[in-house]
DNA sequence: GGTGCAGATGCAACCCTGTTGCGCTTGCAG
DNA sequence: CTGCAAGCGCAACAGGGTTGCATCTGCACC
């Protein structure tokens, strides 16, 4: 997404929530409709350099978006969370982990299977994650 | 699995990898068998508090049997690795992460769809990992 | 049954991701 | 304009995992 647009689409969400708007939240989430793949912590830090926020407002907006649905936490396997923005339903697709760079990204092509009907006794699903492993195209 | 069979079937894996058998590699893979359902580090450790090794070494073992094969890593959502004897075909079923406890099992009923055949140009699929989230028959 | 040494272990110190506590600042309702 | 709850920045911390290095030990060879 352009940055123009990014930002507009930001602000229009973030006052829809009818919570707070401010500088931090239009940024990171501008920030995050910008990259088309899941960015890490690390990752949006570098996007926001240019007047920096600080880490930990980093994180409570990233966990505020979550919260209000505005963004995603896509556990990976390097033990860092990775944020997209909630632009299509995020159920209903894999995530590619790259082995090698760690990148990931959302593999809309593969469809996930829907919650299992069987669990054994006591247990209650409520969400399924599938992630595909591999080389990404950049590292092949 | 009882405690003289897992220290058995420990004994007889490492000496079949040709490489040096040693009391960690032993104790800490026999610590995995009789365990049915993932354990992370700290449970490991915990399992293994009788005449304890060091953390550091743990770790290496732990990588050091999932290099072998004798073990598989799991990456759960609460950013700490967790380990299972390689007992069964790892790639054929889900896990089960607990949201509440952070416990990780085998669903061994739930099947994973194979591979998919359709990636994005230039990507290369190398595993899949499926894993339901929810409430444990424990937590509920 | 020795013995040498590559490889395994233990310890301490470190890194990285993420969190908490707390005083200062600010968006926004009135 | 103003007050104040909510948000922000800083510092300090916590947990999981890794690295460097000196010491120890399985085991291949004698």
């Amino acid at each position: 997404m352009q940055r123009r647009q990014a930002e507009q689409v930001a602000a229009a969400r973030v006052r829809a929530t009818g919570e707070r708007v401010t500088p931090a939240r239009l940024r990171v989430l501008a920030a995050l409709l910008r990259r088309g793949e899941a960015a890490s912590h690390h990752e949006l830090e570098r996007d926001l350099a240019a007047d920096a926020i600080d880490r930990v407002t980093l994180y409570r907006v990233l966990d505020w978006l979550v919260g209000q649905g505005l963004a995603h936490r896509i556990s990976s396997a390097d033990r860092a969370w990775r944020f997209t923005a909630a632009d299509r339903r995020h159920d209903a697709h894999a995530h590619f982990h790259c082995n090698r760079c760690g990148k990931v990204l959302c593999l809309d092509e593969v469809k996930t299977p829907r919650l299992p009907a069987a669990m054994p006794r006591g247990f209650r699903a409520e969400g399924l994650e599938v992630t595909v492993k591999g080389i990404c195209a950049g590292c092949a």
